[in-house]
DNA sequence: AATGTTTATCGTAAAATTACGATAGACAGA
DNA sequence: TCTGTCTATCGTAATTTTACGATAAACATT
């Protein structure tokens, strides 16, 4: 392989991370990489429990989308609902958060 | 707004981050969000300075792709290249990688 | 000068994402 | 029961992303 001709500092992180453990971080940094569901998870900051219709509320698109974005979210492991009545109750999974942040500290 | 019927803990993380700051950040996550990026940062950290041909050997993805992914990590933050004659230099971008941790760090 | 090497870009196709309206299921209240 | 509320899902359209081959520009080497 080439050797760059000029000196190189070491990195400034190891990366050190692979298989799943990889995946699911991968999987974590696509679902907050978009402005809505980096809304949505700052909405959720200051209002833990809230309702589905209250995201609808507070953000410029629809019902259905919000639903959908709030579905990736899930699934990535930022956020678990509860359901009360006909209504569902977000909030942060702050399990997965505390992990994701550990992770990050630990690689980077 | 509704209310959440059972008592929820104070917040994991602040999330207190806006604008353009917000934007950039969101910039790099969504970059990273992919693994044949994430693969290709953590290649650097073991090969600083090596070219863009090393880096197609090591991926199972065509060359023009590999070019087009190493664009959007640059265009990210997440890497800077220097040009060495015909072939082009890749390495972390270190600055932009600690703004990264430490934002991170500071709002989760 | 002619040839070979390296890589970014162009054009394009396939796949994934994003967004919306409509709808159905589940529950609450009259 | 009947009506209204809430939300996930379906179907679909528009956009973006991802991937590839071909090509051109820039530099190396012969």
């Amino acid at each position: 392989m080439a050797q760059p001709k000029t000196a190189i500092p070491p990195a400034c992180c190891t990366l050190n991370i692979s298989g799943e453990k990889q995946q699911r971080l991968i999987g974590m940094l696509k679902a907050l990489g978009n402005p809505i569901r980096f809304e949505i998870i700052k909405f959720l900051v200051i209002h833990p429990g809230c309702i589905t219709g209250d995201i609808v509320e507070y953000l410029p698109v629809a019902q259905a989308t919000v639903s959908q974005h709030l579905k990736v979210l899930k699934d990535a492991g930022w956020i678990c609902s509860i359901i009360e009545g006909t209504a569902t109750c977000y909030q942060l999974n702050e399990k997965n958060i505390g992990w994701f942040r550990s992770v990050v500290e630990e690689i980077f």
